[in-house]
DNA sequence: CACCATGTTAGGAG
DNA sequence: ACTCCTAACATGGT
């Protein structure tokens, strides 16, 4: 359960469990769960995941916080940062789930298990949460959007606006997914130069964001057990993303489909003109 | 069986 | 030197 929204909600949830509540234990199920730092790497693991953690066990926990994908579980000294991967999410069950990694012990609630079958998802420890948090991540994109001529100046330099987006250090939070919407919804071109976009595009990308981000939050948050992409396509929540051939919703035409950064990038040719809105000099 | 997937990043190509 | 893209990571679902 990947992307900002998903993310969010997380921390909500979590945030229920947890906050003013001792932790009481730590189940370490695959110790390489737990990194050094949020890392996706496997070597990256902690060779004394175990200690680390078992440390924070008496302390109690602070307000769960977030930035972009990565979520912080602050204790009243040290805590634990978790990013969800592409798989991971949190569960609260008695016995362990298929692919629990690690199972905190909170109040009196059942475990609170960090679930990641595909292990792209990890833990860390920290002495310093909010630091670590913070650590190479542009603004958060639902807590602190930009205003157009603030997303114009982060998004600038890069090669398109698809990798602009994906860029964690210069907006946190966005993926694939969310990334897609936008563009659609602003009725821009994925592969259009960040500094070729015109102001008013911006200011339809600024919209578009904090549109995409709250639908897709609320989706979350009023299905508990959300299946974020369905392979059952009639259950697909979003607009243009997994809807490649299928005809775009604001103007009819096909969507199309292309990799762009090794992502597949839905967007509508019709919809989203390659630049200006007019003739691509360029190909001249 | 082959192919696809919501994230991140090392390494190679240019 | 710097920038950008590809492949790889591990696993499950279609």
């Amino acid at each position: 359960m990947p992307e900002l929204p998903e993310v969010e909600h997380a921390r909500r949830w979590l945030a229920r469990r947890v906050e003013g509540h001792v932790l009481r234990a730590v189940i370490v199920a695959d110790p390489s769960a737990i990194r050094t730092r949020l890392s996706s790497r496997p070597a990256d693991a902690d060779p004394s995941a175990g200690e680390r953690l078992g440390a924070l066990v008496g302390r109690r926990f602070l307000a769960p916080r977030r930035i972009g994908k990565r979520l912080a579980l602050p204790l009243d000294a040290g805590g634990l940062l978790a990013h969800l991967g592409m798989t991971g999410r949190f569960v609260a069950r008695t016995s362990p789930p298929t692919h629990g990694r690690v199972g905190l012990v909170v109040g009196d609630g059942a475990p609170l298990w960090f679930d990641d079958p595909r292990r792209f998802g990890c833990l860390a420890v920290t002495d310093d949460p909010d630091a670590a948090l913070a650590e190479g991540l542009g603004p958060d994109a639902l807590d602190a959007p930009l205003l157009p001529d603030a997303l114009a100046r982060a998004l600038a330099g890069a090669p398109t606006l698809k990798a602009a987006l994906l860029d964690q250090a210069r907006l946190a939070g966005i993926g694939n997914i969310q990334a897609v919407e936008a563009l659609w919804i602003a009725g821009l071109a994925p592969d259009r130069r960040p500094n070729d976009v015109p102001a008013d595009g911006y200011a339809r990308l600024a919209t578009a964001l904090q549109e995409t981000l709250r639908r897709t939050l609320a989706l979350a948050a009023a299905d508990e057990e959300l299946v974020y992409v369905s392979s059952d396509r009639a259950r697909n929540p979003f607009q243009v993303y997994g809807r490649a051939g299928a005809p775009c919703p604001r103007c009819g035409a096909p969507l199309s489909s292309n990799k762009l950064q090794g992502r597949t990038t839905v967007s509508c040719p019709a919809c989203q003109p390659p630049a200006g809105g007019g003739a691509d000099r360029r190909s001249r």
